[in-house]
RNA sequence: GGCGGGGUGGCAGAGUGGUUAUGCAGCGGAUUGCAAAUCCGUGGACGCCGGUUCGAUUCCGACCUCCGCCU
């Protein structure tokens, strides 16, 4: 029991200062960044996704940080292997894992794993899209429920995501997706939860207020603008063949600022847009921490008053001090 | 001052003499290879006063207020 070794994960909903609060703690002890953003994984996206600048990432190393182009897919069966490796590997440099980020799908992802399922399949899923332009995605549930019942009532016909990956799965491999994920459940794989491995500690960042937090939201969108993304998203386009259903460009902030490039609304618009999809991510992420009994929440009166309180109250826990 | 038009939930915007359009935002929830995604659920209103009526958000009148035009 106590040789399990210990990794930090350091949570919370978007602007909420968990990158600032990463760097302070690496002044105090030996940790290498491991960021959980499905967001920050791309090259170039920047300002709208409040990546730690050139030289912060320079001074404590950081993984899984503007290593893909925007034209890439990430998915959170590749974050749960590539965060498993480099846990493996900052440990044994002798530093302590900093898992930080907002990303609350690739954190349950690590924590409890996945069932052994086929990955994405490009081809498969156009000709579902295909299928779904034709007869609409109404009809792919159908077809979902002729094949995987199961599946097909638990997934709302409406939610094309998830019918197109139920139907993927099938397709790919001739399983029903629920079939796959039963014997997973019997066969005890979705238990290897990655609390037996380590001494985990999780730290969520949470304020009482949530006033306080969409007012920060707010401001920080704005400063995001003022700090050029409306260029950085220019010159995106500009560098890649970038299209609105890619993943990087659905991201908050590129997706309005995108829309308000061709024309869609204008200016103000697009602020008020990207501020309501932040504040809906925010509330989106809050879902998944109240979920997560394990969490220890960190005291924030204010996050004006700087993260050096936070690094005490950690450091105390984890027994250092 | 005169004429015309309008005042509907936080915002936008339909409509009806009796049964709370809708969209956005907000709130709650789902969440296993796109997750900063994709979905599901949900409270809340008819400017003010009086009249007609069994019943007015809806009809009538006054008032307040906003917008436009005219003087």
């Amino acid at each position: 029991m106590k040789d399990r070794k210990t990794v930090i994960c350091i949570l919370g909903p978007t602007a909420t200062g968990k990158t600032s609060l990463a760097l302070a703690l690496s002044e105090h002890m030996p940790v290498e960044v491991i960021s959980v953003d499905s967001a920050m994984v791309y090259a170039g996206l920047d300002v709208g996704t409040a990546k730690p600048s050139p030289d912060e990432l320079s001074r404590v190393p950081h993984h899984l940080v503007g290593m893909l182009a925007p034209t890439e897919v990430y998915s959170a069966a590749d974050f749960r292997k590539d965060a498993r490796r480099l846990i493996e590997e900052v440990l044994s440099r002798g530093k302590t894992p900093l898992l930080v980020g907002g990303t609350m799908l690739y954190f349950n992802a690590l924590f409890f794993g996945l069932d052994q399922l086929p990955g994405a399949s490009v081809e498969v899923r156009s000709q579902i899209q295909a299928k779904a332009n034709e007869n609409g995605w109404l009809s792919l549930h159908e077809e979902l429920a002729a094949v995987d019942p199961l599946s097909a009532r638990r997934i709302h016909p409406n939610d094309k995501q998830r019918v197109q990956r139920a139907l993927e799965v099938f397709l790919l491999t001739g399983v029903r997706l629920s079939e796959m994920q039963e014997k997973a459940l019997a066969g005890g794989q979705y238990l290897s939860c990655l609390f037996s491995e380590f001494d985990l500690r999780i730290f969520s960042l949470e304020l009482a207020d949530r006033r306080e937090l969409y007012r920060r939201i707010d401001l920080r969108f704005k400063s995001m603008l003022e700090q050029g993304l409306v260029e950085e998203t220019v010159q995106l386009r500009q560098n890649y063949h970038l299209c609105a259903s890619m993943p990087s460009m659905r991201a908050i902030g590129y997706r309005q600022v995108c829309a308000y490039l061709e024309g869609e609304y204008d200016y103000d618009a697009m602020i008020c847009r990207a501020q309501a999809a932040s504040r809906q991510l925010a509330k989106r992420q809050i879902t998944w921490l109240r979920g997560w009994r394990k969490r220890n929440c960190l005291p924030i009166q204010s996050l004006e008053s700087g993260a050096e309180g936070l690094c005490e109250f950690i450091q105390d826990d984890l027994g250092l001090n």
